[in-house]
DNA sequence: TATCGGAATGTTACCGCGATCAGTTGTGCC
DNA sequence: GGCACAACTGATCGCGGTAACATTCCGATA
């Protein structure tokens, strides 16, 4: 135990169990031919020693890092770490490990944080949404290595892609809405002109009210801040401003629980006088007093998904690079379901 | 932009260039003196061909890896993502970087997972808590880098640590609740035997009741499913059971939360009949009707410290590396200030 | 008994880069 | 004009492993 401040390698491994390094080495990794008395041996050296393997010299020689780059916007956004669960499961079954950036949904960051990541020669990359520099796809094409994009179904993937249409999700919360009767429907989201799958969301929303000659008649947007606040703020906001207003679309369901709580307090009858919705089935949802219309994400799957597209990749099996997930609505007690 | 499989080196950047690999290797990592026209030539050169270091090769070559490893039990925590950027806003001053490593709250996990991050060779190590196999203890003893230990303080540290007293956390708030004159007080948790700060603010909190001769007078424990919507159910449960029960201490705020809103739905007093407090303090609490008691954990401030510890280590600054921090008490609206 | 084959082990040659040291210029100064 | 020195550039070696090939040793087989 006692030891310099240099770790050990396999040489000390090799000279305190009188093997090669090459012998070390293949008990270590379970490889190739080693009898029972020399793998033990080896085996008890090292562990004796408390040696631990130097993966940078070893995906230097061999050529092979299993490592899978994630790339996402945020961590607090509940709706990455299901994703991420979804990838851990699968690849825990396999050698490829996960390793996560997050790029705070700024471009530039997007990009720093690929190339540091592919300065580590991972086994592939799965990194959100479908909208990166130029810079960003050229690496990514240039990586020979495969790449998933997910989260988003609407637009052109590098490589592969897994995901949902937000445009289509919006549509069709936009007709259930219509069909429930709501004629007065206001939309609340964040500022945050780099959320793409927002404003996505929000694009096919408007444009089915349109085709019904319907308009948005207030609309607010928030940034920073308790999410379950600023829907609270924000609702309260808008029934001042609109009092007319008979449906809330909210771009996420943290601020649409904020609205509901609040609309409930104010003794306003929910769905009668005014609808709402939100986005993502966050399991949060479950313990409100009343459940929240919503849209799955279908974040998990997401993550599987993507991650046993890496996985037959890396082993060169083919794969249909390009899911599109079915968000499924859930009415809930906030909107009628007719 | 047409490329073999086999991703370019310092040769191809060299060779587009004419200079030395050195020469290019010294341009892209801005070190030694260089021209100014070669400077130019090479990136250009590096560009053009969307050259890519190599860290694995680099960080043998000089025995430097600038990865911080972060092992912690969960993301979906809420605590942890909030301890994690702390720790990213203070790297990305520095050239070190943070990688994440998920437990579970299971220590052969963390065994395992320590073992993988340790043989990246990173320059130090975050890890949550003080209970740690003996192997993993052993391992960060002989790694020879920077451990800090987080989030809690009771307990005997590898190297340095950074958290709150969680026994201290419990007392603080049983001997508040009994000020108040709550006299029939209940516990809600989870049931997580590995969760040793939960179960050290449980130990603490009974304490300082028993000193006064109150002991809690009912107890649940869930896992799983949407923490909002345990809290209603345990709380519903609870009500039931002990129909006296004045108080209820909950270990996270997100139950708490759930108990909260049942509670009021059902036209509970509170904190009249019943008084709430719940631990953590997460920004989610903002939005609810009423604010909940609870105790901060001081998360984004335990991984800045945690890391201006390791970033000064790594420097060979020498730092305090014992900082306990002092969580605070909040009353909100749950629990009345005497 | 000579030969062969496979299991067990060792040897060699890199992997892509950076530390180190060794040139090669150009410049100012006496 | 010669020298010292800085500015710049290049050659060599090795980081700690692994792939590929070489070797040894043994019993089995003809």
């Amino acid at each position: 135990m006692t030891q310099k401040n240099r770790s050990l390698t396999l040489r000390d491994v090799s000279e305190a169990s009188g093997v090669s390094e090459m012998t070390v080495s293949r008990v270590l990794r379970n490889r190739g031919d080693v009898s029972a008395a020399t793998r033990d041996k080896v085996l008890t050296a090292a562990k004796e020693l408390g040696y631990v393997p130097n993966k940078i010299a070893g995906a230097l020689a061999s050529q092979r890092v299993n490592l899978v780059a994630v790339i996402i916007p945020s961590l607090s956004n509940m709706v990455f770490p299901e994703v991420l669960g979804g990838i851990s499961q699968v690849l825990e079954d396999t050698e490829l490990q996960p390793v996560v950036g997050v790029t705070d949904y700024l471009p530039e960051k997007e990009e720093k944080v690929l190339y540091e990541m592919l300065s580590w020669r991972p086994s592939g990359v799965i990194i959100a949404g479908l909208e990166h520099t130029e810079a960003s796809r050229a690496m990514l094409q240039a990586s020979g290595i495969p790449v998933v994009e997910i989260m988003d179904t609407d637009g052109d993937p590098v490589d592969a892609m897994v995901g949902i249409s937000h445009r289509r999700a919006g549509r069709e919360m936009a007709a259930a809405i219509l069909k429930a009767g709501y004629k007065k429907i206001a939309f609340l989201g964040t500022k945050m002109p780099l959320d793409h799958r927002a404003r996505k969301r929000f694009e096919g929303f408007t444009e089915v009210l349109a085709k019904s000659g319907v308009e948005v008649v207030d609309r607010e947007f928030y940034s920073g801040g308790s999410a379950l606040a600023k829907g609270r703020e924000m609702t309260e906001a808008v029934l001042e401003r609109s009092p007319d207003v008979d449906f809330i679309y909210y771009s996420n369901d943290m601020i649409g629980a904020g609205g509901l709580l609040y609309l409930l307090e104010k003794g306003i009858d929910v769905p009668g006088q005014i609808g709402l919705a939100g986005f993502n089935g966050v399991e949060l949802l479950q313990g409100l007093p009343r459940q929240l219309a919503t849209m799955d994400a279908c974040r998990r799957e997401i993550g599987t998904k993507a991650a046993e597209i890496i996985a037959a990749r890396v082993n060169d099996v083919e794969k249909d690079g390009q899911v599109t997930l079915a968000p499924t609505i859930s009415f809930g007690d906030t909107l009628r379901d007719v």
